[in-house]
RNA sequence: GCGGGCGUGGCGGAAUGGUAGACGCGUGGGACUUAGGAUCCCAUGGGGACACCCGUGAGAGUUCGAAUCUCUCCGCCCGCACCA
């Protein structure tokens, strides 16, 4: 062993030897015990690996690691998240081509992580960019549209008026183009879509069993925003024959709805709107249009023109107006709602401004009938609604419905804030989309044994501003063949949303390479659902909720056993950097290599992993790194000094310490609390260090559980202490029950609840004997009244409470 | 506005009804040393008339006992955001 702790060599060295070894590959086949660890494959920036994604793999990876110590057969593989607008933008900016960029930075992330020393299985390593990957991305589409649940429809999208292209979601940033920074506008344009909401029933049911963090449970309970009312059918009052749908959640409001509003985009709009009203509807409808969403979204101040129309309240028989403002959604349940200005803050404010009348239809706290200031938005009791008055609130809404129902002017109705999936992107580096539009056949899949449908290697991949991908000037591709009727056809030239490639990743790890199936059943079988899953809270609506409901959709087409993707997540948390967020405007972004080259990655692991609770995040300060330093040091040279010292035994404290260590870090790494965990050996190693010559029991015990967070130190403390290769296939330590307990404890006195003696007793003593001990206490006998009459609360082994009032 | 989380020394953080501040950083002192920004040891919430008092964002409550539970308020962070 080398007299000072050289970090670098160690780790080369053992990485080296992990390769070579193979440590980490699994023999998915035959694995006796399978446990698949999974973490979110990054997108390989041109950047490098971030500090953040060091500190996520780092906690996964100790879980991995942990786990595989207690005797599982850890599958923990990595891939590249390689398609979309980051890396095609970034080619665009540079004039470089992505494939060219991509391969590059894969290389350097490969790199990087290898010398992060995380146990990752790097034969199962996937690039949804390699044709062999998206071939079956492409695949998944096409089930998908075969089963009727990919389709294509006019909708809305984003479109940047200064680029001339459509803008994913993504793109947009409050508004804003990404690229460019413009307002961003609506188009509505022919998209592909997933049909997610017929699956939202069952993604928000299913949450209540899945063993994941309560944080994403409640963000995706609210993205899918399920909201149980009524849809209710309003006459027009110059022809009965057509009716203006509304969905409500409060049907039992119906009589104070005074106006109706529809969407400038309705399609009833022009239809009500009167002749000398239409110059101003026309006028509104087409600012509504161009105005960018920020501008319709953010803005509380309420616009909208009355189109001239009425129709009729189908419960009290009244007309009533129809405005169109555009606080009012198209893209949202019927995109018309009735106007309850009394009990909607929304309805309220436009009334207000408009002049428009406010009823009051439910009665507050102590049958508040006053005429309202405010909207009153809180249940209550129903008045001046017919059939309704006196009913509280939820029985009002049931008899609402129910009358509804009766006269067949509405019904019950369910809503919900998720909307489908739109997966076609206007650009060129992702996944072509695998149909082809024949003028005899339609719409027609390509076949799957054609598949991939190959990216084609162009050397002009920038979007031209004709709202088409780049492929769409590409002849070559454009024009095939149709594989129905052989008849000439033209290929669609939309590639598929980044959100689609890594929403199977991980059905595609253990069958990477197989070319014949996008997963094999039975490894699927064994290795699936996946046991852990980590990763930022950022993916908690769009990664998380789109893979769960591929799975679903492919569970339901036949191909998988289950509909949950994973069984187990948790939410990491954030790194800022002394108190600030990082990003490369405040240039305060931790580059991880520095940290390699001048502490080495167990280090820069373990201080992760020291600055706070794993799931709340952590303050990465350049001071507090020297003491994670200082305490692998110290561990080193421990075991240095002490290899020659044989035959030491454990005292009873020093053997209970290892016993307890064992235990909090063997818990604390279960519930995620890595930094409690470092803590604890540090006070091992602080007892350690205090005796004249370590147990090598002690030492072996303390390489170990050190063993998740510095892989490389560990493995070579653990050769010098001449123990078979590897540290980390070494069964994780135990501990003994009855050694952790003590023999003497401190019991805590208080008298009337403040603390005024502690007493070293032996453990075990009953009440009597622990009162007797306390009032020979003179620090306790002080606070006691003369004569008072004292009561005692006891718990055995931790303190003894005096009450002398 | 709605939802979620958080507020503890100079700093990161421990303690989820029972010894507040574990562990680490920083700081002060000491040892070793030609020297050290290396290493080791000691101290380190505030006050003090030093056998004591105060102290976990503020205020109230429950309890023998509250950082922890309850209510009201203040502040910060993260989602979603005119969703009817």
């Amino acid at each position: 062993m080398n007299t000072t702790y050289d970090p670098k060599s160690i780790e080369r060295k053992w990485q080296q030897r992990w390769q070579e070894t193979g440590v980490y590959e699994v023999d998915l086949e035959h694995a006796k015990d399978p446990y698949y660890n999974l973490m979110m494959f990054p997108y390989p920036s041109a950047e490098g690996l971030h500090v953040g994604n060091v500190y996520a793999f780092t906690g996964a990876d100790i879980h991995g690691r942990y786990q595989a110590m207690r005797g599982k057969n850890v599958f923990e593989p990595m891939g590249f998240d390689a398609f979309g607008i980051h890396s095609e933008n970034f080619a665009i900016k540079r004039g470089i081509h992505p494939k060219t960029l991509i391969a590059g930075n894969v290389a350097h992330f490969r790199e990087q992580l290898t010398r992060l020393g995380g146990r990752f299985a790097w034969s199962h390593a996937v690039e949804t960019t390699d044709p062999d990957y998206y071939r079956w991305t492409q695949w998944i589409f096409l089930q998908f549209f075969r089963a009727g649940l990919a389709q294509r429809r006019k909708a809305p999208v984003n479109w940047c008026p200064s680029c001339k292209t459509v803008l994913a979601n993504e793109q947009v940033i409050s508004g804003h183009c990404e690229r460019c920074d413009t307002e961003v506008t609506q188009r509505e344009l022919e998209q592909w879509f997933f049909d997610i909401t017929r699956y939202a029933d069952r993604l928000l049911d299913n949450l209540d069993d899945l063993d994941w963090s309560e944080v994403i449970k409640t963000a995706q309970r609210n993205w899918i925003g399920r909201s149980d009312g009524a849809q209710l059918r309003f006459p027009l009052a110059r022809d009965a024959t057509k009716t203006i749908s509304v969905f409500t959640t409060r049907p039992d409001t119906v009589y104070g709805a005074t106006f109706l509003v529809l969407a400038p985009e309705h399609p009833l709009v022009a239809e009500l709107t009167t002749a000398e009203r239409k110059a101003e509807v026309d006028a509104y409808v087409r600012a509504a249009a161009e105005r960018s969403q920020e501008d319709r979204m953010g803005g509380q101040d309420k616009t909208g023109v009355f189109t001239g129309g009425y129709a009729v309240n189908p419960f009290t028989g009244k007309e009533v107006p129809v405005y169109i403002a555009d606080y009012v959604l198209y893209g949202y349940g019927t995109g018309a709602i009735m106007a309850v200005p009394g009990h909607d803050a929304r309805d309220f404010d436009f009334a207000t401004k408009y002049g428009l009348p406010i009823l009051r239809v439910v009665a507050g706290p102590g049958d508040d009938r006053t005429t309202l200031t405010a909207a009153y938005t809180e249940p209550g009791v129903a008045m001046a609604s017919g059939p309704f008055d006196g009913l509280p609130t939820p029985e009002a809404k049931e008899a609402a419905i129910r009358l509804a129902e009766e006269r067949q002017i509405g019904e019950r109705h369910r809503t919900y804030h998720l909307r489908n999936w739109l997966i076609s992107r206007q650009r060129y580096w992702g996944p072509p989309i695998p149909v082809v539009y024949c003028e005899k056949c339609g719409i027609v899949g390509v076949p799957e044994e054609d598949l991939p449908v190959l990216l084609p290697d162009v050397q002009d991949f920038v979007p031209k501003g004709t709202g088409e991908s780049p492929l769409a000037a590409i002849p070559s591709f454009v024009e095939t063949t149709c594989p129905n009727c052989h008849g000439p056809a033209r290929r669609e030239t939309d590639v598929s949303d980044n959100f689609l490639d890594s929403a199977w990743y991980f059905l595609r790890y253990p069958s990477s390479g197989d070319a014949r199936k996008a997963f094999d059943p039975d490894l699927t079988r064994k290795w699936l659902p996946v046991d852990s899953y980590i990763g930022g809270k950022e993916h908690a609506v769009l990664h998380l909720l789109y893979t769960r409901f591929v799975c679903m959709a492919l569970h339901d087409l036949g191909y998988l056993d289950f509909e949950e993707p994973f069984k187990r997540f948790r939410a990491h948390g954030m790194i800022v950097r002394n108190g600030a967020k990082m990003s490369k405007s405040r240039g305060n972004v931790v580059n991880p290599d520095e940290f390699f080259e001048r502490y080495g990655a167990d280090t820069l692991r373990a201080y992760l992993m020291f600055t706070g609770p794993y799931e709340e995040g952590g303050d990465f300060s350049d001071q507090g790194i020297e003491g994670i330093y200082r305490f692998l040091n110290r561990v080193y040279h421990l075991v240095r000094k002490n290899l020659g010292l044989s035959g030491a035994e454990a005292s009873p404290d020093l053997l209970r310490l290892r016993h307890q260590t064992i235990r909090r870090v063997t818990e604390d790494i279960e519930a995620l609390k890595y930094n409690t965990a470092l803590a604890a050996m540090m006070e091992y190693l602080n007892g350690l260090q205090r005796e004249n010559a370590v147990p090598r029991d002690d030492l072996k015990a303390l390489t170990l559980l050190l063993a998740p967070f510095a892989p490389h130190l560990t493995e070579e403390l653990w050769q010098a202490l001449d123990q078979p290769y590897s540290v980390h296939q070494t069964p994780w330590p135990t501990f003994d029950a009855d050694v952790l307990v003590a023999k003497t404890v401190t019991v805590v006195v208080q008298v009337d609840g403040k603390l005024r003696d502690r007493l070293q007793l032996p453990a075990g003593l009953d009440e009597a004997a622990v009162r007797e001990a306390a009032l020979g206490s003179d620090a306790v006998q002080r606070f006691l009244p003369e004569g008072a009459a004292l009561r005692f609360v006891h718990v055995p082994d931790r303190l003894l409470s005096i009450v002398t009032r």
